[in-house]
DNA sequence: CTTTGTATTTTGTTGCAACAAAAATGGCGC
DNA sequence: GCGCCATTTTTGTTGCAACAAAATACAAAG
């Protein structure tokens, strides 16, 4: 029994309210509930939480903390607007995490992964030809981190996860514009045959450019933001 | 006088508590005032920064989510042990973050920053013949942190901070051993000379050479720990 | 209409106490 | 000596109120 303690405790439901809160913010953000520039207060998200202003102050500090959200003031934290500058630093440290994950993955991969990976595929597929464009979000989500997850690197992934996050709400609202190019399907399609060679160079490669192609779109419509 | 509101507002001293209890127990981190294993509790920290329980929890808090401090069970945080597997991981992520801000820092180097640099050395080694393993560190620290910073991403950095910060505790307990080897002389000599040709593979190179190092000698008496 | 100065409201931070739960302690049986 | 269980102590979490400070709304002047 005193055996179990130490190893099995996280089993548990989660009873702190402010991890909960945390993880609740986290996922309201990565759905697009709060677009750049929206205003974080304490108060207004314990109150939409239901939960008093210790936890909701929690998860908005850990949030600051790693990036998802910014101070634009003493008192003030917001969503953040990903400038040009912040978008290209960010892209250059997912593509050295991301990059690192997927050569890790590789070695780790087995045949039912990739199967897996063909079924997100499907479903992305399905979602972007309904234009169920959140759904495919979701879906595109799924594909990466199925991989990143085979790295056996559980912090490299939460570092991943943050730059999700930075760059999610910024992203979130001009998918529409990614889906119908649908660019991610061939860098998806590289990665599966990557991953069936175990090639772990040509995976790299394969999440490299379809980072790389995200980050053009992006930039792209930024600059079309700034410009008009 | 609105214009300069955003810019400059994080110019005041900070008045927060909370960040600056967390920066007092990051520097006594840093300067290895804990070993691995050590219990963090609410109190004990309020007491030792003579402030009130929840900046002391925050500081806890956000260590935590950094990786500085872990969960050892439910109510109980302590300075992590850094196992075989966690040292692989870490570094492979050092490798790659600090990679890449060595890469981009060589764009922006100018001549004065080789100089300063060539003055880190100096002291480095001062430290190193007066036994003050120390300062040799803190030095160390320098050294990195300043080629570091030229690539101009501080997200960049803040990420890399977390990552030695993850290292420190059980790293700063074996450091004599460490510097009588002298491993990173050569490492740094290389690196300024990287810098010289602005060379920004050959300076990753550099860096990269510096990391793998580190970690052969961290693991090997990681070994002789659990082996004897 | 824009700007400037003022008043009002909102907000984050901090300290603190209560509570439940976990850890440390000590004693008991073997 | 060693393991196990009940008791005591310690601990994190949570909610809340007070306070200072910043943001906001508003009014007046140019």
């Amino acid at each position: 029994m005193a055996s179990m303690t130490a190893a099995n405790w996280k089993t548990g439901q989660t009873i702190r309210l402010g991890e909960a809160a945390y993880g609740e913010l986290r996922d309201r953000l990565t759905r697009g509930g709060y677009r750049p520039g929206d205003k974080m207060t304490v108060r207004s998200l314990a109150d939409a939480l239901g939960v008093s202003s210790t936890p909701a102050r929690d998860a908005i500090n850990r949030l600051t903390a790693e990036g998802a959200l910014v101070y634009a003031g003493p008192k003030t934290v917001i969503v953040p607007f990903l400038g040009e500058d912040d978008l290209r630093e960010v892209t250059l440290i997912r593509l050295a995490l991301e990059g690192l994950a997927a050569e890790q993955a590789a070695a780790h991969c087995q045949d039912h992964h990739i199967e897996k990976l063909l079924e997100i595929q499907i479903d992305i597929n399905k979602s972007l030809e309904t234009k169920a464009y959140s759904e495919a979000l979701w879906h595109n989500k799924e594909f990466h981190f199925l991989v990143y997850r085979l790295s056996g690197m559980p912090h490299l992934i939460a570092l991943i996860e943050a730059q999700w996050l930075r760059v999610g709400p910024s992203f979130y609202g001009l998918y529409p514009e990614f889906a119908e190019a649908r660019h991610g399907v061939r860098n998806h399609q590289m990665a599966i045959e990557a991953l069936q060679d175990r090639d772990a160079k040509a995976l790299r490669a394969a999440f490299e450019n379809d980072i790389r192609d995200g980050y053009r779109r992006l930039r792209a419509s930024l600059r079309q933001d700034s410009g008009g």
